[in-house]
Order: C-alpha cells, then structure tokens, then sequence
DNA sequence: AACGTCACCGCAATCGTTTGCATAAAAGAA
DNA sequence: TTCTTTTATGCAAACGATTGCGGTGACGTT
C-alpha cells in the first residue's frame, strides 16, 4: 500500500476528461468514444494502472476472498486441502486468507473475527481439537454468512460440509485386520469431542462386534501423537498387554508404534499389524510401509471450496444445506500384510 | 459481505448522533461525554458491530494484509514457512493472504497482481523453480512496496531476504561423506536456474576437492524428486557406475534413491550411504533414518516476517536491504552411518 | 427556426470510516 | 450583560471506484 499506486483520478487529471469516463473507458461502455477509450488504454497500461481492489470491496459489498480456519498447515493433511482450496479459489477468481488456529479455542475465535471484519465472502473451517463451544460459528450461519466445514465439524451447526466418512473407514481397516486373523486389535483414539475420533473409534468397535469379538477396553487408548503412541505400546510390554493388532487415528501415531515396537524387538507386521489414518506423502516410505486410509485432503479442499463458491455465487446462504462425505480409501501395505 | 453486517451509521441511527461521534466515541476520544461514550459502546456491543477492515484500509491505505507467494504448500518445508509467517503475523495483527504459484511463472505472476491489486502491506516471496525472468519482482521493488524473499531468491532484485547458507551445508553433507571414507560420491542436484541448487552442487564440489577427490562429471545428475533419483539410481547400476555414496538436493529424492538401491539389493549405508537436504518431518522415519541438513523452515518464517514487518512498520521501503543467512544444521541419522 | 435524436461525457451519490474544522450550547469571566 | 472559553457534537471531505441521471453539442428532420 506504500507506492502511490496510480488510480483512476491520476489517468484522468492527465487526460482531462473525469473519473467517470475513465472508469467506463477501462470497462469498454458504449457511451464512450473509441477514441477516448485507446488514450485511456493506453496510458493505463503505460502507467500500469491496477484497480484497488479494497476500494472495489467497499463498493460493491464483496471482496471475492474466502477465508480458512484451519488447525496445523503443517500436516500432509490439512495442507493438502489448502492446495485443492487455493486452485480452486484461484480459478473462480479469489483469494485466500489462511488462519491457523494451532487447535486453540481462543485463536480459532480470534480468526474467525479478523475474518469477519476482513468481510470475506465465505468461510471454510476445521475446528480445533479444542473447542467445544461453536456459539461463533453459529453466530456465522446465522448472519446467513456462507459457510462450509471440512473434515471436522461443529455438531449442532446448520452449515454446509465435507467430511470422510470415518466410521466406515475405521470399519474397513478393522476388519481387515479381523480377517487377517487378528484377534486382540489395539485402537490409539484422539480426542473424544472431536467427532472424526468418536467416529473412527465407534467404526473399530463395530468391526470388532462384526466378527465376533469382545473389545476390550484395555486395548483402547488415548494416543494420537507419536510420542503417546510410544508411551502407550510400552506400556503395552510392560503389562504384557501387547496386542497383535493395532488401528489408530493418525498415521503418526501409527508410525510411532510400528518404531517403539520394532524397537523393542517386536516384528511388523508378523507379531503385531500396524494401520493408520489419513494417508500421508510419507506412508509409503516407512519400513515396513505403512497401511493407512487415504483421506483424500486435496479432492476435500476442492470440493469444500465449489459447495463455498456456489453458496457465494448463487447467492443461496445457508438454506441449501448440504453434506458430502467421501469415502476413505483403505490402502494395504506391508505394516499389515499377513 | 453477505448478512448486512451493522455499521457505525446504524449506531448513529438508533443514538439519534452523528456517525463521527459513533466513530470517536468508539475510539475513547476525549471530545466525547462519558455518558454518549457508555451509549455507544452498550449498543455497539449489543449489536456485536465489527468495524468493516474493507473501509478502514481504503482510509488508512494500508490492508494490515501480508501475502506470500509460495511454490507449493504440501512441502513440509514450506508449510513450515508458513506456519512461522503466521504466528508473527498474527501476534502483529497481520492477516496473511497465500499463494501458491506451482512452480509456474505465469502463475507466479497473476499471484503478484492480484496481492498488489489488494494492496497488501508487503510480500513475502519465495520463487518459483520456472521462473528466469524477474521483472514482476523488480516492479514491486522500484514501487518501494516492502518486500522479502525467503529461501529462493531473484537474483538481481535489490531487496531484503532470509536464506539457508547452501553452499555451506552441501559442503558440510559431502565432507560428512568423505570423511566417512567415500570416495565416489554422487549429486542429484535440482534445477540450475535456481540458486539453491547451484550453490548446493557448488558446495558438493568444494568439499570434492578440499577432500582431493576428482570430481566426476558422470556422477553429477540432474534429479530433483522420487522418480528421477529412481531412474538416475538405476542407470547407475546399469551402466555399472554405482557410487559409494549420494548426497541429493533434497529429501524426497535422496529417500528415492535410498529405496532403489535397497529395491536392488544394494544395502545402505553399507554400499552407498545416502544424505538428504531441507529435513522433513518424516527423514527421521525411513528405515534406516535418513541423514539430511536441517533448514529450519519455521525459523525462516518468523525471520523473513519479522524483516518484513519492520519495513512495514517503520515505513523504511527497500532502502535498508538486509541478507540473513540462516545456517544449515547437518542431522547423522543411519543412511550415512559408517 | 424549432425540435428531436444521438453520441459522449460529467456530476454527485455511494460504499464505511476517519478527521479537520465549524458550530452550538453551556459555563465562566469581566 | 456581554464576551470568552470550554465542552460536545455535527458537517463535509477524503480514501478509489462505480453508476444513475442529467447535460451539452452536433447533427438531421420538418
């Protein structure tokens, strides 16, 4: 905003004539001659003339920005879907303002204000583990401000989403461990007010049920970072607790596992199969590989951004509330081959 | 910009005063009665009224907005880039509007127009591996619009930027190499347009010759992801000119080339040993863990941030042109372990 | 000569907010 | 009482662009 950039007015002083036709010379109105229009090209584009898109904003009441909430960037995950946002939104003509609310409430809030103030045309949100009040997202749907989550919701929220259909998923990768002949299946959860874990963890439970067998509530536990998987698998040893299976909520986790156990001199998969969740760009290059579910982050950030685009295009608001759940793709890797 | 949002002539309104005396009342102006004051603010809050940032930036002529043009977001080292751009923007109140240009120029340079187009504050660039020409950038440095390149630079623009000393840690990777006795050692280098990638093969060449290895010209190719390193590995079995060793441009290449040669039954490090470059969060997770310089993307954020956001702030423009050079931290993990 | 038509352009309001200046009323001073 | 000061407020311009409406010549038509 520091260069004096040229406006409409400086084009005008220069070629005596007022903004107005300047302005309608720039948009090819028929009211203005064409040769008034060549000088008004042509100096426009000699003094490289950019339309200030802040005071376009203010007039016309939209600034084709779209704001993001979103946990951590630097997940494979989460900014895989910012990728398939941003190409989106760059085609249709928009901007994207990133946030980060590093799983906090309080900064999550905080964003989705400066967003609000920013007065963007949509929101797209990823709530934060964190929060378990959405009074200001509800507050979001209510001022019929386009809204549409991704991956994890705020219960409660009449709003737009897109999420992977966990308890199917979770279902999947556990009973393709069952029917490896896996009988005491471990399951690493994340926290339980989110729902992507009560769903992944409520898919392994059916799964279990599914083939007959009892789950045992010492062979679930709270774990969803690397280092808690390693606690937790230790502490599996030290019991003699220790699972011939285990499913968890994220790949680090799955990933921490598979080392701590190897570590301890335990084989994956022979004595114990390890799968993950979300597959990331380096699934496949741990040893063995790790199986895992494709969650599909860029195909979410594309289809999360058209449902936004076409709340903002057509003008809609919330009342076409909609909800796309795509299918997580169990990919079966050495970590669980028989 | 949908939900008729309040303004201040709303408050105005319903005060019966004039928007100006909304405007200072809200702002504590002591021109205002502690009563009018109390008034404002009650219903100001009642109505939850947010200050439009659309307005008050086409007022101040600045958006509190930085952008970042960066090649792509799915990179762990640049989502850590971003993460540490937007947690100093945040603590500054700067909103951060990103872009990815693909690796493309052309859309590298539709990025820089629409961020100028929305006048932000300042840029934040990093170049993409395309780009050969560099006008766009000079532009933005001749309108004295601050900014800031951040791990790749464009050669010949006068402006600030932070980056890693490249040439430094290629040379202390390769030492490493030598020194562990290898002596015919392999570069899979990136695109030579860029300067990262000169400046790393330039280092591996130094540390070559202050070993008093020979260089050989057959060992030096140009491969920069997974694919290539596994063709440039496989060639080299081919023609069997297979090194002792391989130091890679970056890491995802070096984990190619590491997963090859144990695909052909060559054993590393035992046979080759292997480093990477730029590490990620995964280098350590390979088996065996890959060796890699550590390039401290976070870091880079917050200190190409904090450089920019002082131009800002201090409203000095491109007159104080400032290099940080940042340096490299070599990590030995098990693909380079005698 | 008087009028209508058309091509071309400018005025002024508008978006939401800030801010220098003027102004009104109230209070104090003479 | 009259003038000055203080207190509290409003007016209007400005930021950069758009746009409805009105205005002005140059024509052609009768």
């Amino acid at each position: 905003m520091k260069g004096n950039q040229v406006t409409i007015k400086d084009i005008a002083k220069q070629l005596g004539v007022s903004p107005s036709t300047v302005s309608r010379a720039l948009q090819g109105h028929p009211d203005i001659s064409d040769e008034t229009k060549r000088q008004v090209n042509e100096l426009a584009s000699r003094l490289k003339y950019q339309p200030n898109a802040v005071a376009l904003s203010l007039k016309h009441k939209r600034t084709r920005i779209i704001g993001v909430i979103i946990p951590e960037i630097v997940h494979f995950f989460f900014s895989s879907v910012i990728s398939g946002i941003e190409d989106v939104a760059y085609d249709a003509g928009f901007n994207v303002i990133i946030c980060q609310s590093n799983e906090k409430y309080d900064r999550e809030l905080s964003n989705l204000n400066t967003l609000l103030a920013q007065r963007v045309d949509g929101i797209l949100v990823s709530v934060s583990k964190e929060t378990i009040d959405y009074q200001h997202l509800q507050r979001v749907v209510a001022q019929n401000i386009p809204l549409v989550f991704f991956d994890r919701v705020a219960p409660g929220v009449q709003a737009s989403s897109v999420i992977i259909d966990d308890h199917y998923s979770a279902y999947q990768a556990t009973r393709h461990l069952t029917e490896s002949g896996r009988k005491r299946i471990a399951h690493f959860a994340g926290p339980q007010n989110l729902s992507i874990s009560l769903n992944r963890k409520e898919g392994y439970l059916k799964a279990l049920q599914d083939s007959n067998i009892d789950p045992d509530p010492s062979l679930v536990v709270e774990a969803d970072n690397f280092e808690k998987a390693r606690m937790a698998v230790l502490n599996f040893i030290q019991t003699g607790n220790l699972p011939d299976g285990i499913f968890a909520v994220n790949d680090i986790t799955a990933i921490g596992a598979m080392k701590t156990l190897q570590k301890q001199g335990i084989r994956v998969p022979k004595d114990v199969a390890v799968v993950g969740f979300s597959d990331g760009r380096f699934s496949a290059i741990t040893d063995p590989p790790l199986s895992s579910v494709d969650q599909h982050g860029y195909e979410m950030g594309i289809i999360a951004t058209e449902m936004l685009l076409k709340q903002i295009l057509e003008d809609v608001g919330n009342n076409s509330i909609e909800t796309r759940v795509l299918r997580g793709d169990l990919i079966i890797r050495g970590s669980s081959k028989i």
